[in-house]
DNA sequence: ATTAGCACTCGAAAATGATGAGTGCTAACA
DNA sequence: TGTTAGCACTCATCATTTTCGAGTGCTAAT
């Protein structure tokens, strides 16, 4: 037996059925809410065959259909209506992103609240990472006798502030050092850092020795130590509303699962880089997500490719608005951060 | 009737075994597990009478009795049975929260992290005012063509960073503005920074006139706007294991409670400053948490009172082990607060 | 190939009944 | 006079049964 045109009209009413639903759906609601000109009883025949393909499922015997991870891939590679996002909300997106934000993550972080209330699931988006950006410019800053600032300013006009626990020196000698980095350690990323990249400051410096003696181990541990990835989840709760995490030891799974940084991490990077992906159940490969799916897509900084954004939901979630929302953000995104230093 | 030695005993040996195994507790049960040396009949008769003063409540006829918030608020006062924390939960308290942090911030995100893990409940707390410290220096850090970071530094050793969208200067100009600035405004709070006085500071650099024009009005919108109190939240999951939280409509009301910053610090704020503070339901002054308890303190730096630390559960808490935790981690945070400048 | 008809399945919801923890009251007792 | 044994009564909880209906698969007629 082979797949045919109707047994994909029947496919795909049972699928939209189910996602607005959450319900199983029968043959005779079908034949009466969707305009596919047979009876019902041809339809129980089509959804036999299409539950022998692998494409839907019975919960029990007596019930209706569900789809199956297959038949969700199937409906999202080349049955679901792509819908464009309307105007007016791509205009609130716009608004939202563009109104003056100075720095990358404050726009980020608008981003992830932005995706997660229109979409009513949890939004997740990574920030570039820092590591992999190069160093523009290093600069100290004494905040007081006992502490000094450490700012790292890469080439793509982002910076990140680190205090350290020094003591007592003065601005000058913090400008000579950091001026010296500078010269030694522009256009490095940090992870080009070594041990022996720091030694050769070392020697520019000798006039200083002792302070440099003092400084050097800290700023070694300090740069060893930037390396975790920013990730922001928001609308974590809103899987509450959804009929799927009723019980809560379910939701209690998924809110452990969303406060996982390197589970989330893993997801995230996993996979192709280009477009737009769509994760089915499995296809996530987090058993504690198995049975969610995930949206995400990269969004591009200086048109280079930079952190991920998705949208984590059920299974039965609204494939298409989702989609339509991911690319949104995911393009105005990229709009925002390319070619400007912010 | 008035209340006398025997019936508090029974109210305090309900209220334990409530609080332990959250069912409804009845006559049988208290003789049969408590030594009060008298029949169940007999205890009987006193749980009416402690019903009929407004101290325990029966959820339906046939049932055994709960504490009612005034229960609670007796039991809190004059009942429970203060217990010291033991000494190893102190020295890991001690441990974490004295491995070397430079920040403030740091050290608090640990603090509250601790007290939701030990208490398995929510805990919250607020860093102190920001606004309300005294400033010290004022920098500003040429970032890159488009971008100067803010720095202000207060007395306490404190610094908050503000990236601010500046076009191009040169850092010896932002250095002449902001020693102007620092003289001029070194020992005020933020709030006590007008119009008036930010007037003051441009007639000092009569020299740079064009750059002050452009520069003030973003320094002025900037000091209006820091104004929000910083709260962490943590463990506001925990609350799922609890069994006044398993249907999932009270949780969510719950977490947003939770999310909402304007009432936690309404919540926080609230009443004396002094020690420790229990409210038991209704007295946390918000309907959402009505049923509820929350215990609360302020922490010291520099031995002045500055955020407020607490812990937010059912009702039905273990009050005496919540306080001593609580109460050890205010002391231990004020002891690390004490006089340095961190 | 399609469909009407029918017997059958089985979960969900409602109805029923037993259980038992709990109460209040009364009367007997120390 | 305070305490307690005894008893009738209440009522949530749980298990069992019943009913209901949506859904299925199969067969025979179109």
């Amino acid at each position: 037996m082979d797949i045919n045109e109707r047994k994909l009209l029947i496919l795909k009413a049972i699928i939209d059925d189910f996602i607005s639903t959450a319900q199983p759906v029968g043959s005779r609601t079908l034949a009466k809410n969707y305009p596919l000109g047979i009876s019902s009883a041809t339809i129980r025949n089509e959804m036999a065959d299409l539950e022998d393909l692998g494409l839907l499922q019975q919960p029990h015997t007596s019930a209706g259909r569900i789809p199956s991870g297959r038949g969700y891939r199937m409906y999202v590679d080349t049955l679901m209506k792509h819908s464009a996002l309307g105007r007016n909300q791509q205009e609130k997106i716009r608004a939202l992103l563009m109104s003056n934000m100075i720095e990358l993550d404050d726009v980020v972080k608008q981003a992830v609240k932005l995706l997660a209330q229109i979409t009513g699931m949890t939004a997740v988006i990574s920030l570039p990472n820092f590591n992999l950006s190069k160093l523009e410019n290093i600069k100290m800053v004494k905040i007081n006798e006992q502490k000094v600032l450490l700012i790292l300013v890469s080439d793509s006009g982002e910076f990140k502030t680190i205090p350290l626990g020094i003591n007592s020196s003065n601005q000058q000698v913090l400008d000579m050092i950091t001026d010296a980095m500078t010269s030694r350690l522009r256009g490095l990323t940090i992870k080009d850092i070594t041990l022996r990249t720091i030694g050769t400051i070392k020697s520019d410096l000798s006039e200083y020795g002792g302070f440099i003696d003092y400084l050097m181990p800290i700023l070694r541990d300090t740069f060893r130590d930037i390396d975790q990835v920013e990730v922001y989840v928001e609308g974590v709760h809103n899987v509450l509303n959804l009929p799927e995490f009723q019980e809560v030891g379910r939701a209690q799974a998924f809110f452990d699962t969303m406060e996982s940084r390197e589970k989330l991490c893993e997801v995230l990077d996993s996979g192709d880089g280009g477009g737009i992906a769509v994760r089915i159940g499995p296809e996530i490969g987090l058993d504690e997500l198995a049975d969610c799916s995930m949206i995400k897509a990269a969004y591009k900084v200086n048109n280079e490719p930079a952190g991920r954004i998705a949208v984590i939901g059920p299974m039965r979630m609204d494939y298409g608005a989702s989609v339509a929302v991911v690319d949104y953000i995911r393009e105005t995104l990229s709009e925002i951060f390319s070619g400007i230093n912010l």
